[in-house]
DNA sequence: GTAAAGTTTACCAAATTGTTAAGTGCAATT
DNA sequence: AATTGCACTTAACAATTTGGTAAACTTTAC
C-alpha cells in the first residue's frame, strides 16, 4: 500500500518501542518520526505537521494526556489524529484519554498486525473526512471553514476571491503559480477574465499580508513564501 | 516488466552474492550496477545516481550503516531508496539500518522471488510520490517548481530564458547540446532569434553561477559540467 | 599569422508587472 | 425605491525587468 504521504509521529520514552514501532510503520510506507516525551512530541510535532501521532500515556517531563490536551487546543494540531498507547492493565488512562481528546487507542503490547490495521483504518477515515480545514505556514494560519487568516494571532479579513487565490498559493509554499493555473484553480474554466485581474487580488493581498510572504517571477508567476 | 529506467547499485563483499543478485535483477530488467564495500558504492552512486541501492550491513572498508548515514546527508542521493541486505540473525541491524534511513531491508539468504517483488513495490512507491521537480548536479540543485537554483545551499534568482537555457543543461549534464537544439527547445520553433543570443544568455548563466559549470566545445555547442 | 568561432559589452526594444483609479453590479440598509 | 458600501473587474499608465542585436574584442585551431 502507498502510505509515503502520510506522516507519523511516535512518542514513547522507551527507545526499544519507538524503535520497533518505527520499523514496522516504514515497512508499510509511512514517514516515521521520533519523540521522546509530550514536550519534544509538540515541538516537533508543530513543525511537520503529522497526520497522526502515536502518545504513550506514561513518560517522564510530560505525559500523553496532558500532551494531547494541549495539542486539542493548538491550530497546529488542527488536522493530527492522536492514537494512545496504553498497557493493558491502565483501564482509567484509556477513559482519561478519550476525555483528552483522543482518536483511538492501542493497548501493549502491541501486535504488528494490529497496529498497522488500526492505522490504516483511521487515515483512510481522516483521508476521506477531514478535507484539510486548516493551513499553517510560517506565522500565518489560514482556516478554510471560518474564512479567516491569521498573522501571528492577529486576525486579517480577506475578499473572497483574495483568501481563495491565497489559499491556493499558501497550499504549496514556494511553488510557482501561473496565471493560467490560478484562473483555472480560483475563477473555474466557465468565467473568463482578464489575467491581470490576479494582479490586483495580488495587490490586495500584499497590502494586507505584507509583501514579504507573496513572490513574483517574471514570466511565470505567482508563490508564497514562507 | 520494463523495468529499464531502474538503475540498481548493489553493494556486497562477496562476489558470489553479488553476482547472484545481479542475475536475478538482471532478468527483471533492471540496470544493475556493483560495488564491493561502502567507499566504492558512495563513489559510484553519486556518478550514476541510482534509483535504489542494496547495501549489505555487514561490509570491510565501511559497513552499510555508515555509508547510509552518509548517504542520506547528500543531494546526489536526495531520490535514492536504500534497503539493507542482512543476515537472518543480525535483528539489531535491521533496526540500526532504518535509523540510518533505510526505506526497507531483506534477509538472507536472499530468494529471488521475494528479492523482486520487494524491489518492485518499492521502486513503484518512488515513481508515484517523487515527479522529480529538483534536479541534484554536484553542489547545484535546480527546483523546477520554485523556479530557483542553489549553489551550496545560497539561492541564486535567474531569468526566465537563463533558467530554461540552464535546466535543459543540466538535465544532461555531460553533454553536448548544439545551438539549434538548443534554440528549439528554449525558444520553440515559431519564435526566430539569431543563435548568437543563446552565447549572450550563457554569459549571463557563467556570471552568476561561475564559469567552471557551463562547458564550451567549439563547433559544436554548450554543456554542464558537474 | 590568419580565419573562424566564441566572448563580452553596451544599448535599445519588448514584455511583464505594479499601481492607481474608475466603472459595474449586487446586497444590505434606510 | 433609493442609497450606501463592498467586492470584483477592467483599463490605463508607470516602473521594472528581460531579451535580442550589433559590434568590438579575445581565444582557438590550423
Amino acid at each position: 500500500m502507498d502510505n509515503s504521504a502520510f506522516k507519523i509521529l511516535v512518542v514513547d520514552d522507551e527507545n526499544d518501542i519507538l524503535e520497533f514501532i518505527q520499523y514496522n510503520l516504514k515497512k508499510e510506507g509511512y514517514d516515521v518520526y521520533l519523540a521522546h516525551n509530550g514536550q519534544e512530541a509538540i515541538d516537533i510535532g508543530r513543525k511537520i505537521k503529522p497526520d497522526l501521532i502515536l502518545l504513550d500515556v506514561m513518560m517522564p517531563v510530560m505525559d500523553g494526556i496532558e500532551a494531547c490536551k494541549q495539542m486539542k487546543f493548538d491550530p497546529d494540531f488542527a488536522n493530527t489524529f492522536i492514537v494512545f498507547l496504553t498497557a493493558r492493565s491502565e483501564e482509567y488512562s484509556e477513559i482519561a484519554g478519550f476525555q483528552a481528546g483522543a482518536d483511538d487507542y492501542i493497548s501493549k503490547p502491541i501486535k504488528p498486525r494490529v497496529l498497522v490495521t488500526r492505522l490504516n483504518a483511521i487515515l483512510r477515515r481522516k483521508e476521506k473526512v477531514q478535507p484539510d480545514t486548516k493551513l499553517t505556514v510560517g506565522d500565518i494560519v489560514i482556516d478554510r471553514e471560518a474564512f479567516l487568516v491569521f498573522r501571528k494571532g492577529e486576525k486579517i479579513q480577506f475578499a473572497r476571491k483574495e483568501f481563495e487565490l491565497l489559499f491556493l498559493l499558501a497550499s504549496k509554499p514556494g511553488k510557482v503559480f501561473t496565471r493560467d493555473y490560478i484562473l483555472e484553480k480560483v475563477w473555474g474554466d466557465e468565467v473568463l477574465v482578464v489575467d491581470r485581474t490576479i494582479d490586483v487580488h495580488i495587490r490586495k493581498i500584499r497590502e494586507k499580508l505584507g509583501d514579504e510572504h507573496i513572490g513574483t517571477v517574471k514570466g511565470v508567476g505567482y508563490k508564497f513564501e514562507a
